[in-house]
DNA sequence: TGTTCGTTACGAACATGTTCGTTATGGTCG
DNA sequence: CGACCATAACGAACATGTTCGTAACGAACA
């Protein structure tokens, strides 16, 4: 007596990647992306977890696929000036991981390479053309620029719960408290180790990148 | 009938933090990293996985202890040439995280702070001093040289099975494929996007971040 | 039409991280 | 000396990621 199959319903299509990361996106968007884990979306698509498995390798992957379907909403409009260009999209980018951190985790291990993924590479290097920057330069600095911006989103990827002020605090303590004979700079630019608001930090980590890819020339 | 308390022992004696880290160091040296779970944990210090909890908030934080254990091995040598210093000495910590990737995974999002990574960040912060970089900038990018090495080894912290060969082979026609219609610069300079060698990136990629460093002052 | 075979789906099982309520311990107070 | 109590330790339970062996399916083929 074989059980009427579930995937005989026209209403829950056939498992594809395609409707699995679908559904993925509309989850975290109803209930948000911690409930988005393999059980919950297996039964959301009528299935069990593991025929999740025969799409999508693991759970990072998963989070990746999401991540390049939200990335379509990254501004990638024209801006007059290619400087500036590049902060709008590195912070519209930035913007839209900080929202889901744990997405900017798995986009460290797993780079996407989906479309929209592509499309933000390729932005960026029309604007640091635009810059007149050396071509292999702007091609290496990309990935740093992108880098940075994922990483410093992934920090933020704990306890969202427990205040980041806290733990910053902290931070802040351990410095002042740190000794001036065995750190010496250390203790001495404590308070320029903390200084400085994220936006006005990440606003200077994205010129100092583009300083720096202008100015290093690479190999052969 | 109260059973011997398991604490009573000499040769284990009472949990406490440090012990607790000690004996995930050995643990990981022992068997690996991967094996270093709450329960093997427990298991090596003849009590449970819960009782763990009262000294580490959660695994995370006890990779991220590991690791400024093993941070003790960075070389900070002092070298003749400040720029030179900084390449060794990032190359070094480059090195430790290469070789248990998923420990940058958890020092990227729980920044350590024990005392073999505040020797290590006044290192650094005596060698731009050394190169006459301006005290605020030296403060704010020796956050960004140490991120971008831990999150450079934290792109590595999958599948250390699965070449990264063939990860890097799928990239490159990803991006040999990518329609010059839909993106330009992406076709054109796709050669570019995964030319040199990864330690000649690397390389690159500290001379670039110490040359943005020097080049953009901080605001006020 | 009946059989075979590769693929897809899936239930059950295992290892892990984490939490909860309970128990034991050792010191303190009456 | 005996009752009490804060804290540490713990066993059991739960949710999750992942794997394995098996069953259903459908297409190719005899």
């Amino acid at each position: 007596m074989p059980a009427l199959s579930r995937r005989e319903r026209p209403a829950k299509p056939a498992l594809t990647r395609e409707g699995i990361v679908d559904a993925a996106v509309r989850l975290m968007e109803s209930e948000g992306l911690q409930r988005v884990t393999m059980r919950r979306l297996a039964q959301e698509l009528d299935t069990g977890a593991a025929s999740l498995y025969v799409y999508v390798a693991n759970a990072y992957e998963l989070h990746a696929a999401i991540l390049d379907r939200l990335l379509a909403r990254v501004d990638l409009a024209p801006a007059p000036d290619w400087r500036e260009g590049l902060h709008r999209v590195l912070r519209s980018y930035a913007d839209l991981l900080f929202a889901h951190p744990s997405l900017a985790r798995s986009a460290l291990s797993l780079r996407p390479n989906g479309p929209n993924y592509l499309a933000l590479v390729d932005t960026l290097l029309g604007l640091l053309a635009a810059g007149r920057v050396p071509a292999v330069q702007a091609a290496w600095g990309v990935d740093y620029l992108l880098q940075t911006a994922t990483a410093t989103a992934a920090e933020h990827a704990v306890d969202t719960k427990r205040d980041a002020e806290a733990e910053w605090q902290q931070l802040s303590d351990t410095l002042a408290s740190a000794s001036a004979d065995d750190y010496p700079h250390l203790h001495q630019r404590a308070a320029d180790l903390v200084s400085g608001t994220p936006s006005e930090r990440s606003y200077w980590a994205v010129d100092m990148l583009i300083n720096g890819i202008i100015a290093t020339p690479t190999p052969h």
